[in-house]
DNA sequence: AGCACGCCGACT
DNA sequence: GTCGGCGTGCTC
């Protein structure tokens, strides 16, 4: 039977006589308001996962604890088709969604659909067949050496997974079924998931010197309050930051409560993973995108019951549905990788923080490098904050010296300076290990036409493209754009006249192999090291001296303990500072800070050379003296007057459409709409800097206001007042941090 | 997000 | 004359 249409399965709903229960129901749809549903039955309690009829196809939401508003006479209502086993999704989950849509400007369904990313997960799982001791032994059944081992593994009453019972006994699985035949086993019913190991809390941790020690009752005693705090942990790279936070993990899970670690880079992760086994003798969960459906659904089923009392995720698992969280560790919280750009806008950071205050949680952020806006929180006293001064375990911080570019020229066609080349020799001679950095994939950032300087840019957004030697493809960064390398000129028709124009990585590679050629080499870029496993089997690699000189993106800088590294040499210092980026700076400092924190741990001291065209610049002054608080100060002092960040409040709207006159008409109306008033500015419309991104062009304005006013309600009055066609996209993005 | 309805080009 | 392209618009 085709599907009803929604005329005809109206039809048996309106036979129902008033007045009827009506139930607020929040969908995961990009749908600002929920809808009433007829409810039949009794008490059913927000939060609870319902199936309803919307359309002509039916979707799971949320019961919303709200009044029923809907204007639709009894009549039109539709009843809930049923009601899900899952446990519903806790009060202080369901306030956090509708924050974060109220504060990002999102339809609240949207954020609901953040959390429940895995449908899967709400539907009744199966039992799990499993064996059980049979109860009394059959007297004639012979027993085996093997089929021993199996029942002394094998407790009385209990039921074990068959996979896992061969495994323990170490028997082949045909000897459960003989003894399935024989009687000795029965069947039996496991539960449909299995509980995560709980972290073992007697465990003995590594020995903490006084900082640490000091920090870590902070954060347990700010834990063991189970009230709202933020605690900023910062600390150079290599004095034992992880170790303390994991003291707070400890104190939430003693109070009975979970706790949650978000990673910029959970993927990258595996170093840390060993931390924690070393701590608490198990694994915690863990929650990225790479995760198999059915560990997926697991995972989430474990959290939602909470048998998941630890987990370890991307910025996604902000939305997982804790029953009671008790602690959010945000660890690198000054990395822009907590920002998500797309969809629901928000970032990780400080939602984290918004979750630790509606879950009467602790929250600690944690960096080496502290982004302005959470060192200027605690210099204001909003959150409370501990420092580590010194390397654990004796490590000196590494010396930190400059290459002027402007002398120490590398040659024609080389990126490499003599200082540098002479650098890395001499640290490979000692058998050391070196690291050159590059934040560039790729072989090249441009190819330009030596015949007509005709430049290879992207069909759909504002950018070069990037060549991958390796792969023998031109490539656009932005979008998924590809194309092979051109034989003749696009342009002018020219046969074989591209050159390729400045450094990426792979281009570093072959210039360290003419000029290392024994060293074993190692790129570590993100396409080159696809996924987990690879990024895993390429830092042990290194950790058992199996690699020379490691040449690597920005995925070098993120938390790896390489304790044979002694050289860092940074190809291109200046590199970040370009363009017209607030943060350009900040981030320069933070990334080259954390990417010179690489060389040199316990015995072996640590050098960092920076090659610069500007080594009088503020930025390379800061890194090389390392006080990174006082450049944070003059940062600060420097945003201040203009009442930039955090000293201001920044949204920005982004227009976009496939018609670049559609885009134009719509940001030109939202110019002539801007609100106006005291401590209010709009700045705009401009082209985006990248004005055509994915085959849209893109129109941008900037909203600056005071901190005291509510943005908001602002932006949701200006954007009321203009009308937006179809095909014509307007994004919010409350708190920019970058400015694509 | 789906899935309908709607109004213009190439097929029987 | 119908099948079907995917452009707008609604779903309690």
């Amino acid at each position: 039977m085709p599907a009803p249409s929604r005329k005809q399965s109206l039809l048996p709903e309106t036979i129902s006589s008033s007045p009827v229960r009506r139930l607020r129901v929040l969908l995961p749809l990009p749908l600002a308001d929920a809808y009433d549903y007829r409810a039949d039955e009794d008490a059913l309690p927000p939060g609870s996962f319902v199936a309803v009829p919307l359309g002509g196809r039916q979707v799971i939401g949320v019961v919303w604890d709200e009044a029923p508003e809907s204007q639709l006479p009894d009549h039109r209502l539709r009843p809930i088709a049923a009601v899900l086993e899952a446990p519903p999704m806790p009060e202080k989950l369901r306030r956090f969604v509708d924050w974060v849509a109220a504060y990002t400007l999102s339809p609240r369904g949207a954020v609901l659909r953040m959390a429940m990313s895995v449908p899967a997960a709400l539907e009744a799982l199966p039992h799990r067949a499993g064996w059980c001791r049979a109860d009394p032994l059959p007297e004639a059944a012979r027993l085996t050496p093997a089929r021993q081992r199996v029942l002394a593994a094998l407790p009385a009453h209990e039921v074990r997974a068959p996979d896992d019972l061969a495994r323990e006994a170490g028997v082949a699985p045909a000897v459960l079924r003989g003894m399935a035949d024989a009687g000795l086993l029965v069947p039996g019913l496991l539960p449909p998931l299995e509980d995560f190991r709980p972290p073992d809390l007697a465990r003995p941790g590594p020995v903490l010197d006084a900082d640490q020690a000091e920090a870590a009752s902070l954060l347990r005693s700010a834990v063991a309050r189970e009230a709202y705090s933020t605690t900023l942990l910062s600390g150079v790279t290599g004095s034992g930051k992880t170790e303390v936070y994991f003291e707070a993990i400890a104190a939430a899970l003693q109070a009975g409560r979970q706790a949650l670690v978000l990673l910029p880079e959970i993927a990258l992760s595996a170093q840390w993973l060993d931390r924690f086994r070393a701590r608490f003798g198990t694994d915690p969960a863990l929650w990225h995108s790479e995760l198999s459906p059915r560990t997926r659904r697991i995972t989430w089923r474990a959290v939602a019951e909470g048998r998941a009392p630890v987990l370890v995720g991307a910025r996604s698992a902000l939305f997982l549905p804790f029953p009671d969280l008790g602690l959010i560790v945000v660890d690198e919280e000054h990395e822009t990788a907590f920002k998500q750009e797309d969809g629901v806008i928000y970032h990780a950071r400080d939602m984290a923080v918004v979750r630790a205050r509606l879950s009467d949680a602790a929250c600690v952020l944690v960096s080496a490098t502290p982004s302005l806006e959470t060192l200027t929180n605690a210099r204001a006293g909003r959150y409370g904050e501990c420092h580590l001064a010194a390397r654990h375990g004796g490590a000196v911080m590494p010396e930190i010296g400059l290459i002027d570019l402007r002398r120490e020229t590398p040659p024609r066609g080389r990126f490499l300076s003599p200082a540098l080349v002479a650098a890395v020799a001499e640290t490979l001679k000692r058998g050391e290990q070196a690291m050159l950095f590059l934040n560039r994939r790729g072989y090249a950032p441009l190819t330009l036409c030596r015949a007509c300087g005709h430049r290879l840019r992207c069909p759909n957004c504002t950018a070069w493209l990037v060549e991958h030697r390796a792969a023998r493809r031109l490539q656009c960064h932005h979008c998924g754009h590809v194309e092979a390398p051109p034989s003749h000129c696009p342009s002018c028709a020219a046969p074989h006249s591209t050159v390729p124009i400045g450094p990426g990585v792979e281009r570093v590679l072959e210039e360290a192999a003419t000029l290392f050629p024994e060293a074993r080499r190692l790129v570590m870029a993100s396409d080159t090291l696809p996924g987990p496993a690879a990024a895993a089997a390429a830092a042990e690699a290194i950790e058992k001296r199996e690699v020379d000189l490691i040449i690597g993106t920005q995925i070098v800088a993120k938390g790896w303990h390489f304790p044979y590294l002694t050289l860092v040499g940074v190809v291109d210092a200046d590199l970040g500072l370009a363009g017209g980026d607030l943060r350009a700076a900040e981030r320069t400092v933070q990334l080259l800070h954390q990417v010179a924190g690489r060389a040199g741990r316990a015995e072996h001291p640590g050098r960092v050379l920076l090659q610069s065209f500007s080594p009088d610049h503020p930025v390379m002054q800061a890194l090389v003296s390392g006080e990174y608080e006082a450049f944070m100060a003059a940062e600060a002092e420097a945003r201040r007057p203009g009442s930039w960040p955090p000293f201001g409040r920044l949204a920005a709207l982004i227009v976009s459409s496939p018609d670049e006159k559609a885009a134009d008409r719509v940001a030109r109306d939202l110019g002539r709409a801007a609100p106006a008033g005291q401590g209010v500015e709009v700045l705009g419309p401009a082209p985006a800097p990248l004005a055509l991104l994915r085959g849209r062009h893109r129109r941008r304005l900037l909203l600056k206001a005071r901190r005291d006013i509510g943005v908001q309600r602002l932006l949701g009055e200006w954007l009321a007042k203009v009308d937006v066609p179809g095909n014509v996209r307007v994004q919010v993005d409350v708190d920019p941090v970058g400015f694509l």
